[in-house]
DNA sequence: GCTGAGTATGTAATCGATTGCCCAAAGTTA
DNA sequence: TAACTTTGGGCAATCGATTACATACTCAGC
């Protein structure tokens, strides 16, 4: 009762062969079906449960895959290693989690033991686009490891990656505050070595060209992901000249902190000013002023991923396939930005 | 370089056996330093990583820690999940995460993984109190394998567990709506089948027999955590004679969709009606009518599980401990029910 | 120079499941 | 009935790391 069943076990009690009960158990042909069933009602009346390391260790699969994120308590990560994991538990697998906090030796780290623990493959939202990381992330795809990026990506040949069109997202938003009439619009981008803010930024800045507008430098403001961050960066955008009358904010957080810190200001809104976040969190439709956002299809994504990353381990053909999937942004119009 | 590296490679490559590699990976005492520098230097050089599934086989211990939960994105669940993992990657193990949607069966199933997949103990919210899994529940334990419950627990000897006093949560809670002169207090619960909303609804009853008040079962409405169905919760109440003029309420969702409702109803809050959520979710301090809520401590809980996890696995007493771990609440109160 | 005690390493078994190769019994064919 | 096929299973190696036990060598002590 106590001990852990195995098909040894299951040998002695039928007195037969621990090969024989494998094959049986595996459905192989060269058993009949007396034995056959013989060891499988044991099997089940003995409670055996298949030791997966074992099996791992001798088949060199061990159906774990890594996924690494900075962090699992935020809206965003949580729904993608939701879709993770729905997608991937179906197939057999198990998700391990690490997280980054956006450090990039802890990525290494992550990397390095994810790769002692024999993972199948690795899912990751890279922390940014340091060189610091290339040679364990190249090791990895020199050994067959379906590497996939999700979110924050990295070029990197033959490395696949799963993204929302960034660019095309800060181009709507941008194009949407335009067409609410407003002309003086800034931007609240965050850490350009990230892809995904380098990406908003240039969509947010051709929109404007687009709109025979200028991309002026003052109204760029790089801030944290961070209610309070983005009440400072308003403080500061307050002090212009020429106040905006738009503010497209790469981070719910930070349009958030904005939207505080304009109403505390006297500002009205939308109507002085529109402001568009980017994320889609919750808050975001839960507030009466709710608040416009770029959805980013997480649990989308986070499916998606999963569905990449099975295509490349079943691909027996050796041709290194490198995909590069975009999803479509969706603009949720809400209260901060509908003047109508 | 395309191949994995194992101490045999180091072994031929120095003329020595694996099992000096071994010990000398291991600081065993019994070999010689300059070996022991030798061998480190070339496994640094061919970069060799231990292979932890050989490793687990041998030992029988995996590394690996399961951990269960309804959904990962959620903000309390996302929270749990990153507390146990900070503690438990600091002492290398992984983190394997199921999800169960509320699906009894799939929760049986998750368990049986985590067992084929040979964890070192089990992390778990459970679904319900339904007797399905207390067979699997009890072979875990019988097989020494460390189980532990956090804020939905069950009643199993022998297993720790790690909550909150939602019984005190419900009482605070309500005891601050009757502080507020509130004297018609109603209160939206959940699944009666799971302690958390159990206790929390004995708490809310307790609070009120102390202030000589009657728990009325016209002000008890049972509702999922979801904002309509605290919308269709206070249609409900407000149909009666005496419509409550506070309401506390077992989950945010519910007290949001409550206020929304209130509101449409041209009822003031928190003037004819204080309201009083549960979970602390980022959204209740964002809105501008900020909600009042019970904080569930959730990293903190994920932390101590993880604690109690590695208390249990390092335990080689034999004697089981039990441990009931309850922190305790805080109630944040905001504008939803401060009258001041 | 011989013995005993370390010291440093090799040998081989083990963890549990899988599988290529081999073999015995039963059945088939001429 | 001899020879050949099938069918059903056993034997033993393997995956990679660890470790109890055995062994070779060195050096000290007498």
């Amino acid at each position: 009762m106590n001990e852990k069943v195995t098909i040894y076990d299951i040998a002695k009690k039928l007195n037969i062969t621990a090969a024989t009960v494998s094959r049986a158990l595996n459905n192989n042909a060269k058993i009949s079906e007396t034995t056959r069933k013989l060891v499988m009602e044991t099997a089940n009346q003995m409670n055996y449960k298949q030791n997966q390391l074992a099996q791992a260790l001798r088949s060199g699969r061990s159906n774990n895959v890594g996924v690494i994120v900075p962090r699992v308590d935020s809206n965003f990560f949580g729904s993608t290693i939701r879709g993770i994991e729905e997608v991937l538990q179906a197939m057999k697998y198990n998700v391990i989690i690490c997280q980054t906090h956006e450090d990039e030796e802890r990525e290494i780290e992550n990397l390095n033991t994810l790769l002692n623990a024999q993972v199948d493959g690795i899912i990751i939202s890279i922390t940014n686009k340091s060189k610091e990381n290339e040679k364990i992330l190249k090791r990895i795809t020199d050994n067959n490891i379906p590497l996939i990026f999700f979110d924050r990506r990295k070029n990197i040949d033959g490395v696949s990656s799963v993204t929302i069109d960034d660019y095309k997202a800060g181009y709507m938003a941008t194009q949407h505050l335009i067409d609410q009439g407003c002309r003086f619009i800034a931007h609240l981008s965050g850490d350009q070595s990230l892809e995904i803010y380098e990406n908003r930024f240039k969509g947010y800045s051709q929109a404007l060209l687009d709109n025979d507008m200028k991309v002026n430098q003052d109204y760029v403001i790089f801030t944290k992901s961070k209610v309070e961050e983005g009440a400072l960066a308003v403080k500061k955008l307050l002090l212009l000249d020429q106040a905006p009358d738009a503010i497209f904010s790469s981070s719910d957080f930070a349009a958030l902190g904005a939207i505080q810190e304009l109403k505390a200001s006297g500002k009205s809104i939308p109507d002085d000013v529109c402001v568009v976040g980017f994320g889609n969190e919750p808050f975001t439709k839960f507030m009466e002023l709710s608040i416009s956002s770029v959805d980013q299809a997480a649990l989308e994504m986070g499916k998606v991923a999963a569905e990449v990353f099975l295509e490349q381990i079943n691909n027996k053909s050796g041709v290194k396939i490198e995909k590069k999937m975009v999803l479509s942004p969706v603009l949720q119009i809400r209260k901060s930005s509908g003047r109508k």
